[in-house]
RNA sequence: UGAGUCGGCCGGGCAACCGCGUCAGCGACGCCAACGCGUCGGUGUCGAGGAAAGUCCGGGCUCCACAGGGCAGGGUGGUUGUUAACGGCAACCCGGGGUGACCCGCGGGACAGUGCCACAGAGAACAGACCGCCUGGCAUCGCAAGGUGACCAGGUAAGGGUGAAACGGUGGUGUAAGAGACCACCAGCGCCGCAGGUGACUGCGGCGGCUAGGUAAACCCCACCCGGAGCAAGGUCGAGAAGCAUCGGCGUGAGCCGAUGUGCGCAGAUGUUCGAGGGCGGCCCGCCCGAGUCUGCGGGUAGACCGCUGGAGCCUGCCGGCGACGGCAGGCGGAGAUGGAUGGUUGCCGAACGGGACCGCCGAGAGGCACCCGGGAACAGGACCCGGCUUACAGGCCGGCUCAUCCA
RNA sequence: UGGGGUAUGGUGUAAUUGGCAACACUAGGGAUUCUGAUUCCCUCAUUCUAGGUUCGAGUCCUAGUACCCCAG
């Protein structure tokens, strides 16, 4: 479990992230990246269907996305909130799979976010 | 030794470092009048299953409804027990399977009534003459006895063929041919008596009419049972927002933005040209705005907390019982999360399985044991709790019983 | 978590009381034609799976699988 400041929660939380923030996709996860205007630590979250599998894998899948994704968190803006999808391939990947995709696609989905701030502030 | 059958148990192990959830101390910081609360750090403690699963039954618990009885609707279905209860379990009965241990059965009623039984077949439910068999007539052949029949009238359910099913079976008497028409035995049905059993039922004996189809997982009848919803039940504490009013700012304006106050319902008091309350002001006078204001009680959104884990609990021994189970005594007691805690990295040991080698042992051989290398564990995770059922499951251990074979 | 529903050719749908699984489109093959279109004919089903009741099951019963919907 993480850390209880740095959880998100809240359904209309999840729902904002993933239909307004970045979105980067990889073999095994999706990552939707939103940045708020608070000043708190960044939020992640998780959202794992049934379409991974039964109970049992997709827990497995959650604790190791959560254990990969602690150190992760300490690198972004504050207000930042990580929603991470995974995807039916997930289910039979490895830790180290799971972690470079997420590193991977932490960085696409905020590249692709400061690449959008910076054309606002040019307009 | 081999084959089989029934039951019980286990369901990878031991460590290291980092990390997580509960609870209890400790320390630091912050808040508070205080009780205490929050955050961080660190220590200790405990931390998924036999099915936690499917959600198919039953119960506890909570709220709502409820005099009793009946109808409707749903469920169960041999008997006797067992239990908090059950559609579970145990023993027994009946039917079927197996040489046997043992296994399987939605196992009440088809004499309460209704419906259905396609196709085939002559006929399918108080059945039916297609072929066949027999008698008579008629025709015909023949000297006659008698024979024959694309004919007519009648008898006949023994035979053929159809079907899932054709209205007891075998043998005889009988007859024109036949038929429970009659007889013997057998099967089956009903009634009576005796004996055994709590009972389902069983055994023996007698009598009767001679034969009664299947389907109730078709409607239905009979007996018994069932109020509804579910812990997101339910309870406790309870912001705020919207809206409205006033003020300020912006805008030609509709309006927008900000600040402050007031939340909602009910009751009471008071008040609307006889002025509640508010503004200006240090106060009074005065001036202005003007329909609400005050008090009490109650409900309640977000959220938080409780419910939340000690329960029909587990283990051992003794006693009662064939058994399910019950009684007594002693002992043990250790998940409670809420976007949801068990993960990551690694070491040692390791089952199944795959391969190698013919040097060891057994064997005629195939092969087995041992050896070496590889390999690295099934089904599957709590979400209020418990009793069952069902389904999934790599593999291992233990015990009872049966059959076959060998040895003594 | 609780409640409800569906499953039939490749696709979309039928099948009153249990009795030969029907229709449309698509696909493949054939016929007609000099060739093509049109038209006609034929082919394509373990009725989701397993077991049971029944003479007989798409239909009735039991268990399972997959998918969908609803409440919060």
């Amino acid at each position: 479990m993480l850390p209880a400041k740095a959880r998100l929660n809240k359904a209309e939380d999840f729902s904002l992230v993933v239909r307004t923030g970045q979105r980067a996709g990889t073999r095994h996860v999706a990552v939707h990246l939103l940045s708020t205007s608070s000043e708190e630590p960044p939020r992640a979250g998780f959202v794992v269907s049934a379409k991974v599998g039964n109970s049992v894998i997709r827990h497995r899948v959650t604790r190791r996305l959560r254990h990969q994704i602690l150190p992760m968190l300490a690198g972004l803006a504050p207000g930042t909130h990580v929603v991470v999808r995974a995807l039916p391939a997930a289910a039979g990947a490895t830790s180290t799979q799971l972690s470079a995709d997420l590193t991977a696609g932490i960085g696409q989905a905020s590249l692709k976010m400061a690449r959008k701030s910076a054309a606002q502030v040019s307009r």
